[in-house]
DNA sequence: ACCCAGCTTTACGTAAACGTAAAGCTAGTA
DNA sequence: TACTAGCTTTACGTTTACGTAAAGCTGGGT
């Protein structure tokens, strides 16, 4: 039923989990453009849904700038073939990136469970010491 | 038959591509503690594995003080129960994160492949119409 | 009428991770 | 011996992504 959701900055904030500073930050970079109601900003789903991406990318690394570069492309009515052929080189870039953090959590997370089961063998040991 | 090889600053940094300040920052940081000939630092294979973890790390936006902390726990000899049970704790926290950037990867892998197969249909359209 | 919560802008401050310039030591080579 | 390449320290500068006042507007409730 509630068509056109709309949102103040304190709800986003709260329900993003972050501060209204930052949502203004975003503003200002270009990576936001609520519309306003008077003196105060007003987020529709559409911005919603940007924020989101925004705090994805940012968990992955990326940029603010970096992000609006996406943004852009992703925005951008792709016509030429000139800039579809950049796009194209663009994803392939990030693809590129992805992957080797993919690689680089796999080795972590190998990592993690190696010093995991030590400590649960270690922890073991010193429980049993503590039974004599 | 290379036993225990050194490595200058120069070396490392062409190695991993990365600059000589950046290595001796993250020694300031207390990440790395070459050996020194002279004035000169000298790096072995430990040293070598510690970089490339770090930048693993960096890759996967661990800050360096976080780096640090790391490294501290899994250089100490972990001899009390306490310091078993801390460390498992951190590493659920970090296999959480790791968890949510594979979950952020998954989901803009997606959208890349949306993007890409989206520009190759318009490319294919428009060397069609090229072709009248 | 008054207050307060929540919004606003402006502007200076800050932490992290180096960049960069300056100035000097040192081992090998021409 | 003079030069050069590569190392050194010291120290100030820079970018990113906000934090943190300060000061003021504004709609709703008492």
């Amino acid at each position: 039923m509630s068509e056109n959701q709309q949102y103040t900055i304190g709800e986003l904030s709260k329900l993003f989990d972050i501060t209204a500073r930052s949502i203004r930050f975003y503003e200002e970079q270009g990576l936001l453009v609520p519309e306003r109601q008077g003196q105060s900003r007003i987020y529709h789903l559409k911005d919603k849904v940007r924020l989101k991406l925004i705090l994805r990318g940012k968990r992955l690394g990326f940029s603010l700038a970096e992000i609006k570069t996406l943004f852009e492309l992703y925005d951008t009515n792709p016509n030429s073939a000139a800039q579809l052929q950049t796009m194209l080189e663009l994803t392939e870039q990030k693809r590129a990136v992805l992957n080797q953090q993919l690689n680089d959590i796999q080795m972590l997370m190998n990592e993690l469970d190696d010093v995991e089961s030590r400590c649960k063998e270690e922890l073991n040991e010193l429980q049993k010491g503590e039974l004599i």
